[in-house]
DNA sequence: GTCAGAATGTAAAACATTTGACATTATTTC
DNA sequence: GAAATAATGTCAAATGTTTTACATTCTGAC
């Protein structure tokens, strides 16, 4: 994440000057096309990033937590903004001005390293995600997913999210998740449940991604 | 591309300090998982950029030609290669080294704002990419590759590319891509030949991609 | 000009995904 | 705790993609 690879008293000093926003389950905070005005940092909740399509879909890209940061692109390339976010449940979030944080970000110069090292690592990632994604089966890239979403736990980690969303991050239908789903209980990988997937063997899980 | 975006003394003199190296027809130019020593600067010449896969396959990323620069993020994120490079026909192209390079920034803090620009530019547009190739059919998948290729040409471009590249870089495969390809013509928006495809109308094409 | 290699065009079978539909189960709301 | 809502589980038909295979066309080398 962006944010948190500036220098601590950096974070601070935007922090100081950022405005606190609520948002409901649902509730748009940015649009496709806008022009950005500054960045988000998550202080609670959950935020989905995607595109809405013209029929009314929803094409996620990501989904973000406590402590992550988005809108910087926007930002930094002085274009319109390419994604829509929309809040997942209620959360919390600071508004940090564009203005604000690129005047002192000149005070930084070391931020300005970090953040051209964390931007190219970001773009790596996204690079292999997309030379890798669109090849394997879909329980490989279930498997993938999911041990992405579950984080480093260690053991047993329990996700919660719809086989819904789940088919939107992954760009098939519920379906077909479901299906990718199933594959990987039966070979005790996970489990289902309402609104949850519980992810039984990281490890595996991971090998299993591999193809 | 984040060479171009550099202060014009700043790459004279990264130029002055780089290395000319030839390659041949489908050299590896850069391995996944090297280290960064430096980047590259496209000269003469056409470059693939994508993975080679366990069975051989090759999934191309993208197609780079003069003028283009590319591997300047694993200087910055410090991190191994995430991608290969195979030269396409015979090339040229200049290393500029890593550390050469990093010093001589420091000197200029207008170009590293320009780089943020950039790097955040090019995030932005894969991320769009991410969105928005997985959806929708081939054909119009296709469409939108083609615009991309054609460039800027107003009218008639004829792009140098087989149809089992084309789908590599799409990541389906040939028969795939020529069916798509079939209907692209049958739609009078582009030619098929022994090698390149004539992209007839740039306008409808681009509005054939939007779905 | 002929030949070898490369690239294209196409067809049929096998396989995977989507669509649309519906029953079931879990959760929330009142 | 009953009703409404949300989410899951599954099917069958339609559609789209890959695989395999082979014929044809184009290009460059000799």
């Amino acid at each position: 994440m962006l944010f948190s690879s500036l220098d601590p008293a950096l974070q601070a000093h935007l922090l100081r000057g950022s405005a606190e926003r609520r948002y409901e389950d649902d509730q748009i905070i940015q649009q496709r096309g806008e022009m950005a005005d500054g960045f988000w940092l998550i202080e609670a909740g959950e935020v989905m990033v995607g595109q809405f399509l013209r029929e009314g879909d929803f094409r996620a890209v990501a989904l973000l937590g406590k402590g992550d940061s988005y809108g910087e692109l926007a930002v930094f390339s002085n274009r319109p903004r390419i994604v829509d976010a929309v809040s997942r449940g209620q959360s919390t979030l600071r508004h940090i001005s564009a203005h604000r944080f690129l005047d002192a970000l000149g005070n930084y110069p070391a931020s300005m390293r970090a953040l051209l090292g964390a931007l190219s690592h970001q773009l790596q990632d996204t690079l292999s995600l997309l030379a890798g994604m669109r090849r394997g089966t879909n329980p490989a890239r279930m498997a993938e997913l999911l041990v992405n979403l579950a984080g480093e736990v260690r053991r047993e980690a329990r996700v919660e999210i719809t086989q819904q969303e789940l088919a939107e991050l992954l760009g098939i239908t519920r379906v077909t998740a479901n299906a990718a789903l199933k594959i990987l209980q039966q070979a005790r990988l996970i489990e289902r449940g309402y609104g949850t997937i519980i992810v039984r063997d990281r490890d595996r899980l991971m090998k299993f991604a591999l193809d």
